[in-house]
DNA sequence: CGGGTCGATTGATCCATATCAATGCGGAGA
DNA sequence: TCTCCGCATTGATATGGATCAATCGACCCG
């Protein structure tokens, strides 16, 4: 809903019906990619970023609930997401499942299948989306030939290996409620840089998905929320979040309980 | 106590007084080196890993308890373990701290600081130690050269990821029990392919460490191989573990409980 | 406009793991 | 060889979050 802000003016509206794919294809470049301080071109020169555009030039669209990729695909390609929200999961055999991340315009997914030519989780549209797809092998060509390319893109894998650092020590030593906490405050932090208001925003996750990512269930995470809401940290209308008191929250961070 | 059955034969036993730095660090090179099967140089074509050689030029010896890097150190270069044991952990300002990875000979370390030109958790030898450092700047130059060593580190840094995604499942939404075995199964598969026992090995670091990794008290970790030893799934003497029932050790994982 | 469905909320109870506390054991150093 | 100290074990008890269960509410579709 707030999307439509975000895009450039050559963007089809989302609810047209049949656009030739050429034309969603053919005007995809980073040069003038409004996200291009948050994403793969963040740093780079202009005229390196120019030569990205060669490379990536192709967008994808994904609909909410579909899968970007599914563990077990093949690897081509990274994505930097450019409108929309995903989810990352890893599902076990006997049907757990975990929430590795969410991922918002402007970073990059996908990475996971370097290492062994096949993606190890899925990335799955959590509203309907849409994704410039990076292929890989021409991503490291070109990081031979633009110096910078090569170093940011260096930066970006090893902020994923820190931020799934964050993850486990949220998962393995806070309590419920500093993991929420936490939670709220990574998001609004996020939303902000991308020129979003930092205490209102929409959720685009199930109270389930929360949960699934923090290490809790459903109940506790919807309990936690109405706790915070009495205490006046936030106030929360189902999907709607509007944070009210940043420093409170801060504050259970840290505090034995 | 076995890694002596590791090194080379120009390595100089632990126990040796005072030698020459210069001896330590003249020979370290990737082509006669045993672990180049599982390090940086894997995969890689004999001519490869000869070009390699010029760029680990130097080891260090880090003793037991000593930090090779620390959360904030101004990052310069990553390191392969060659001998010995670490921990990486992240410490929070309260005092808790979480322990995010065990690292063995043949693994690389200090990937997380890429991103920010500083480490963002500590590296702390659980037993004296020696490292092959590899200066990043040099890589990167390196990996412009020889196409296959670019590949190969991005591989290993997408292989760190997939190994964080495992971690959040396990913290995320395994019970104890099944934290602990898929530890000590991912313990034995390491040290396989390291030439050591599937079955039997030595712990390295305390109960408190691995609860920390899992998420977990140490009184728990303690409970729980009592519990294994006494269900004839291992044995256990202090830091000594013997796996007597590989099976029931996975059919623990995945059951409801 | 009304019915159905999926997700969210809230309450009551349970249980896995934490916490508190005491004892034991093995290796290092005198 | 003795002693000390850090780590491990084990027991008793407490509790945070899970589980089970019921109701509610919003949005979608006909």
């Amino acid at each position: 809903m707030d999307q439509s802000t975000r895009s450039s003016n050559s963007d089809v509206p989302m609810k047209a019906t049949v656009v030739p794919i050429s034309a969603v294809q053919l005007k995809s470049v980073c040069s003038s990619c409004s996200l291009r301080e948050l994403c793969l071109p963040m740093g780079l020169s202009p005229e390196d970023v120019e030569r990205l555009d060669q490379l990536v030039y192709a967008r994808r669209k994904v609909k909410r609930g579909e899968g970007l990729y599914r563990a077990g695909d093949p690897f081509s390609a990274i994505y930097a997401v450019r409108t929309g929200f995903f989810k990352s999961d890893v599902i076990l055999e006997d049907g757990r499942d975990q929430v590795t991340g969410f991922h918002m315009p402007g970073e990059i997914m996908g990475m996971d299948g370097i290492g062994t030519e096949a993606h190890s989780c899925n990335a799955i549209a959590l509203e309907d989306s849409d994704v410039c797809v990076i292929p890989f092998s021409r991503l490291e060509e070109l990081a031979n030939e633009v110096r910078g390319l090569q170093r940011q893109f260096h930066k970006v894998m090893s902020r994923e290996i820190v931020r799934d650092q964050g993850v486990m020590m949220l998962l393995g030593s806070m309590r419920a409620e500093e993991r929420l906490a936490a939670f709220l405050l990574n998001l609004s932090q996020r939303f902000v840089a991308r020129g979003y208001s930092p205490c209102e925003f929409h959720l685009r996750m199930t109270r389930d998905e929360i949960g699934s990512f923090l290490g809790l269930k459903l109940e506790t995470v919807s309990r936690l929320f109405s706790k915070f809401q009495e205490d006046g940290l936030i106030g929360v209308q189902q999907k709607h979040i509007r944070i009210r008191d940043t420093v409170g929250l801060k504050n259970i961070l840290g505090q034995d309980r």
